[in-house]
DNA sequence: ACAAAAACTTTACGCGCGAAAAGTTCTTTG
DNA sequence: CAAAGAACTTTTCGCGCGTAAAGTTTTTGT
C-alpha cells in the first residue's frame, strides 16, 4: 500500500496492467479470471489500496451482494445471538449483511421492508414479528425480494421457513416433567405475539391428552415485548391466588420464565426439583440468560447452529436459482432438553 | 399509488410537472423548494410511488445521509437498548443508520471500520471494544470519517466522547453501601475489556479513602464477553474460599453481578439487605435484566436517554459543521441509584 | 409598481462502474 | 500442429442521479 491514491477502477486497471473489464470481472468473482491474471491483480492490490465504489457497483447490477437480516426485537439476546451467526455466515460467503430490528413495532417492520427494497438485496433473512406483522405488506415484499423466513412461520410467505419444531420442544419437556413429578400447567401470555406460542400450547394439549393427564393452561395478561415483566406480574398474581392445580409450571418461553422465577423468589416460593421445593418451573428456548436464573432454568434448547446454518444455506440456494424455488420449503429442527435446577 | 411504474427521477419529474433538478432538490431537502412546488411533488408522490435510487444518489454526493452505529457486542441487552434509541433518533433526523456489532473481536471491529469507509457515512456513532481495540486503526478511521465515541472513551480519538460519569456511579453506590452496612469490596475482572472498569476501580479506591475505609479489590479471572459466566465462576471461587473481608460486594458491572448472584444462590448464600442475609451485592449499569435477578439488583443506572440524545445531537453538530469540531468534547452524565433488594 | 431576489427550467456534463460486442491473444485438445 | 475454445482487450453505451451554468418566471420588499 504505497501512497499513490487510486480514484477508480480505470486507474487501478492501469497500474495492474490489466484491462478494466477484466478487473471488474475479478471483483465480481476472483475465480473467474485466469490464475496468472489474478496474481497480477492481487499484486497490485497489495501495492495500492483500492476498493471498488460500492454505490457505483450496485447501481446497474440487477443482483447485488447485499443481504438483509430482519429480527423482531434485537434487545432480546436470543435474536442477538442468532444474528451474530447469520452475519458471519453471510460475510464468509462474500455477501454484505445489513441488520435491522423492528423493535416490536409493525410500523417499523414495514418501514424496514420499504427501505430494504431500495437496497436491491440478493436475499433477505427475515424473522417477522408474528401476530403483529402486516401480512399483506410482507406478501408484497416477498414477491419482489427473495426471502427466507426464520423463527416465526407466516403460512405461505417467503420461499422457505426454517425454524424449530415446537412439538419437539414441548413433547420433551412434558415427557420429562410428567415422568419425574406432577404433570405441568402451561404458563403463557393471553395474546402471544409469536405464532410459536400457539403451536406450543397445542403441542402441550396433545401431549397431555396422549399421556392421560388433564391439561391446565394459565393465561396471563400483558402486551408488548417486555416478556420478563409480564411473566413476573403474571407469576405474582398466580402465586397470590394460590390455586395452582399442580406444583409444576411449564412456561411457553424462557423470558416469561425468567420473570416468573423472579416473582417466586420475591414471594418466598422455593423452586426446584428438590423434595422440599414448592414449585417446579421449566420452559423453552434456552435463552442465553436461562443459565443464570435462580435456580437455573430447565428448558428445551433450540439448535441455534442448525437453524442459522440451514437458513443461510437455503437463502443461498434461493439466490443461486434466480430468486425462486419450485415450492415453499419448511424445515424444522428438534429441540434438546437442558436439565438444570428449576425442574 | 396508481399502477403506473416510474423508473427514474426523469419520469417522475414529468408526471409531477416539475423539472428534474428541482425534484432532486426536493429529495435532498423538502424545505428547500417553494411550498407550492412541494405540494405538487407530494401530490405526485401519492399517485405514483417513486423513490430515488439510493445508489445513484450516493454515488456523487460528497456527503451521504448514512450514519454508522457500531457497538462492541450486540448480544448484550445494554447495547441493544442504546442502539434502539440511537437508531430512532437518526431516522427521525432524516438519516439512514446502519448497525454493526464487533461481536467482541478486534478483527471484526477493524473490518467494520473498513467497510464503513466505502459507505461514505456522514458520521459514525462508535462504542469501541476498549482495551481490545486497535487504536491506530481507529485513529486512522477518525481522520477520514467524523466520529463520535460513546460508552468507552479512547483518549483523544474521535470528535467527541459521550458517556456516563463513572465516578458518579461508584460514589453513589459506595456512599449508600457504607451508610447502610459494612463497607463494600470491589468485585471485578482481572483484565477488564472496557476502560470504564478501570475508572470505576479508581473511583472506588478514592471513595473508600475519602470515607476512611480500607479498600478491598477482588480480581477474578476470565476473558471474553461472557461476563455472567465469569462472574459466576469468580463468585463460586470467592464463596468457596470464604475469606471476604466484609459482607458487601460491589460489582464493577451488572453482568458480573448477575453471574455472582447465581453463584450465591447455587451455594445457598442468602443475599439481600435483610438482617439475616449473609451478603449484600450491588453493581453498576442497570442492565435490563438486573430487575429480574434473585434478589433484584441494587445498582446505579445510566441515563440512557441523555447519553443517546447527546451522542446523536453531538454527531449532528459535527456533521453540520463540516465534519470537524474545534476541539474534542467530552460529556459525562451522572448516574442514578436504583435501590432494589440485593443491597 | 418596479427592481431585486428567489425559485424555477433548460441544458449539459460527469460520477464509477456493469455489460455487451467485436477483435485479439493465449491455452487446451486430439 | 492446427483448430477450437477460453480468456483477455478495446470500444462503446447506459444506469440514475448530482451539480453547475445560463436563462426565465415568480415572489418579495419598499
Amino acid at each position: 500500500m504505497s501512497g499513490s491514491k487510486i480514484k477508480n477502477m480505470e486507474e487501478f486497471a492501469a497500474v495492474s496492467g490489466i484491462s478494466r473489464p477484466t478487473v471488474s470481472k475479478y471483483f465480481h468473482d476472483p475465480e473467474s479470471v485466469r490464475a496468472s491474471t489474478r496474481q497480477r491483480i492481487e499484486a497490485a492490490l497489495e501495492r495500492h489500496d483500492y476498493r471498488p465504489n460500492i454505490f457505483a457497483m450496485n447501481q446497474n447490477r440487477k443482483l447485488t451482494k447485499n443481504i438483509g437480516i430482519i429480527v423482531p426485537y434485537l434487545a432480546d439476546p436470543f435474536f442477538a445471538e442468532i444474528v451474530r451467526v447469520l452475519e458471519r455466515r453471510c460475510i464468509d460467503a462474500g455477501f454484505s449483511p445489513t441488520l435491522f430490528s423492528a423493535h416490536g413495532e409493525q410500523a417499523l417492520e414495514n418501514d424496514i421492508l420499504d427501505g430494504l427494497r431500495s437496497l436491491k438485496p440478493a436475499g433477505v433473512l427475515f424473522a417477522p414479528l408474528g401476530r403483529l406483522s402486516d401480512k399483506s405488506a410482507i406478501e408484497a415484499f416477498c414477491r419482489d425480494v427473495p426471502t427466507v423466513l426464520f423463527d416465526s412461520n407466516l403460512e405461505g410467505l417467503g420461499e422457505a421457513f426454517i425454524g424449530s419444531d415446537n412439538h419437539s420442544f414441548v413433547s420433551q419437556t412434558v415427557e420429562y416433567l410428567t415422568r419425574t413429578g406432577e404433570p405441568p400447567c402451561f404458563f403463557e401470555m393471553r395474546h402471544p405475539a409469536n405464532p410459536n406460542a400457539n403451536k406450543r400450547r397445542k403441542a402441550y394439549l396433545t401431549m397431555m391428552d396422549r399421556l392421560g393427564f388433564e391439561p391446565h393452561v394459565i393465561k396471563i395478561d400483558g402486551t408488548g415485548w417486555g416478556f420478563e415483566e409480564i411473566g413476573r406480574q403474571g407469576g405474582l398474581k398466580v402465586l397470590h391466588e394460590d390455586a395452582l392445580p399442580t406444583n409444576t409450571l411449564l412456561c411457553s418461553n424462557d423470558r416469561l420464565a425468567i420473570g416468573l422465577l423472579s416473582a417466586c423468589y420475591e414471594m418466598g416460593v422455593e423452586v426446584g426439583r428438590k423434595p422440599e421445593a414448592r414449585l417446579r418451573v421449566a420452559s423453552h428456548d434456552d435463552h442465553p440468560f436461562s443459565r443464570f436464573t435462580c435456580p437455573s432454568l430447565t428448558t428445551a434448547a433450540h439448535d441455534y447452529a442448525a437453524v442459522s446454518d440451514n437458513a443461510v444455506d437455503t437463502l443461498f440456494r434461493v439466490v443461486e436459482s434466480g430468486g425462486r424455488l419450485g415450492e415453499r420449503i419448511e424445515t424444522l429442527f428438534p429441540a434438546r432438553l437442558i436439565m438444570r435446577e428449576s425442574a
